[in-house]
DNA sequence: AGCTTCAATATGTCTATACATATTAAGAGG
DNA sequence: CCTCTTAATATGTATAGACATATTGAAGCT
């Protein structure tokens, strides 16, 4: 174990057992140094360990605060369907339902600032049974080669990760009552559950897709795990 | 603009024009300082910042590698209750259903190992509307104080929280059809659709706690915004 | 009071050097 | 051909000193 290792096990004890309670100001860099007797390298590397989990909180000159929690963090995954479905040993499945030039609603108006865009609706299959309904928009502005693309092969959604990269996400979790269109391209009855991935992405403030992913609810959950410090 | 972030900023670049493509094992720390004109803690920094951020591979002997991306990563906080409701400007509100010694399922008994139980339902709600539903397992063994108490005013959740660091985490999202006790509590007809959170925490490997929470689908959404590097 | 100015301060960054350690690849021995 | 040992190597950690910079809180001015 090396030292910075110990010594933030020794701080995360201090937080816990509330020797440092929430909102407390811990002491300075160079004191800690040298209450530890490390180099303050050494206690930084511990303290930005703490930040990074969430637990501490640092702001120039006015030191560094124990968190008040809120809840529990964790990092999420959400895959590319491909590869998920392929995890699972199933074999995968794409099916292009219609591409056409997007009759955008007021709401993904303003989202894209009025920009052209153009709409592909697919589909994504297990061992060729439904698993993902992909609804997305394009902005035809910040990605022009997607104008190009047919889509019949390749789904939007690998096309644009290996393309278009993205500086800012969005990302809305929710269960949802199946659509019609959830419905007829799942394979779902009426008053089925979907559980429905909504995402933006953009590139330096310029908008550049948004996209539904609905998913059959029996078969899909997000899992993660997070082995904290300690 | 630090040295190291103009650094991370050009190392992204490479990564997306596909100089540096997925799989490609970057140069050695040492050249990277050289090619940029800065000292080897310098590229460290910039390296750091990549890793954390999921875009590159760090492996002892074996050097740096470009991750072939497999999907969007995103930190998601998943709040307690209280506070998520009084951030929507809710009034918040508490109610214990029951609390009684686990008659556990199969599952439950596997899971902690045959250690006694506490079992404590309880509603939380929004304005005096059910919200949330809360279902919970409380090991006795690792948190002896649980039998005690009568969560007849604080919520498990809360509770642990605040008393019982966590070392281990694991967090579900699924989505599914209210079950008879949703239906009861939340106030939902049949058919209706919740989103639930199960999670477990571990404590060193001595399981500590097991949660579902179902939320009326129509009021919950999980939202979490990434603004990456760059 | 309200506003601006300014210095004090704790964290942030950078450098340079040394040593530690996981992991791989090559070589020795069976 | 396979296993074990061993050395090479890239990343990881620690140190010590210097300078940078955001923020705060106090002093001075209107």
């Amino acid at each position: 174990m090396h030292p910075y290792e110990s010594i933030r096990t020794e701080m995360l004890r201090r937080i816990n057992d509330q020797s440092w309670p929430a909102g407390f100001t811990l002491p300075r860099e160079e004191d800690l140094a040298e209450e530890f007797g490390v180099a303050r390298g050494t206690i930084r590397r511990a303290l930005a360990s703490l930040s990074e989990a969430g637990l501490i909180e640092r702001k120039r000159r006015a030191g560094t605060r124990v968190v008040d929690r809120r809840g529990h963090r964790s990092t999420l995954t959400i895959p590319i369907v491909r590869h998920e479905i392929e995890a699972r040993g199933g074999h995968y499945g794409y099916r292009l339902i219609c591409v056409d030039e997007a009759a955008a609603s007021p709401l993904d108006k303003t989202l894209f600032e009025g920009a052209p865009l153009r709409h592909v609706r697919c589909l994504h299959l297990s061992d060729d049974k439904p698993f993902q309904l992909e609804d997305r928009l394009i902005n035809l502005d910040a990605v022009p080669d997607a104008a190009d693309e047919t889509f019949d092969t390749v789904s939007p959604n690998e096309w644009l990760v290996q393309r278009a990269p993205y500086s800012f996400i969005r990302t809305g979790l929710r269960a949802e009552l199946a659509h019609q269109i959830d419905q007829d391209h799942l394979g779902l009855k009426a008053g089925a559950p979907v559980f429905v991935i909504e995402r933006q992405t953009r590139f330096r403030d310029a908008p550049l897709t948004s996209v539904r992913l609905s998913n059959r609810a029996d078969e899909f959950e997000i899992v993660t795990e997070s082995g904290d410090l300690l």
